[in-house]
DNA sequence: GCCATCCAATACTCTTTGGGTATGGCGCAT
DNA sequence: ATGCGCCATACCCAAAGAGTATTGGATGGC
């Protein structure tokens, strides 16, 4: 479990679309599929229900969601407490 | 920043030596040194001090520490509360 | 003062991980 | 039945990370 494939997992919940979760994290969709998949293997249980529409958490997922933004915030917070600026990750600079 | 360099972090802070954290860390010293200066860098500045007895904390590593296992801490939970039992990456297997 | 010792840092290689492109498979709507 | 919009898979390439060998530098014993 990285903060990548956390982030990755959050961007999903929130679109319910990996095509659009793809863009906003400025990747594309097959990578994105496989760490969401790894995050799950990893887990040992599925987060999202694959519906002909896009993705819909599992309760698993729903569970993890709130942690997973508290953890990305945690992190951001802890750089900024010891002097990081403009230098976190989860933002690519704008295009 | 990734979870592995705080993991690396707290590890070389409880231990102030590269070498033996690199032991406990199942790892050797050469690629912890990158990673910790890597982390210093993204940080805009260092955590520790050299001497030639080890790794001291400055400041700046000092207001991290906390900070640091508390985020190990929630992923821990987060990955135990949606079902992930034996599965940490933090403790490697027994030799 | 010189040498042995104990640190962290660097050079270089190799394996592993992660992302990109192209394509397939599947369900739904028309 | 065909086309469209999803996610999944196959394959390739680039980047990150870990290992081995070695260097540099400070300290303490002699």
């Amino acid at each position: 479990m990285s903060l990548a494939q956390i982030r990755y997992f959050v961007t999903v919940a929130e679109e319910g679309h990996l095509g659009r979760a793809a863009e906003r994290l400025h990747m594309t969709q097959p990578p994105l599929t496989r760490q969401i998949r790894s995050l799950e293997d990893e887990l040992g249980q599925p987060l999202f229900e694959r519906t002909p529409r896009g993705m819909r958490l599992t309760p698993a997922g729903e569970r993890l969601l709130p942690q997973a933004r508290a953890i990305l915030d945690s992190v951001e917070r802890a750089a900024a407490s010891v002097g990081a600026l403009g230098k976190r990750d989860g933002e690519p600079p704008p295009d």
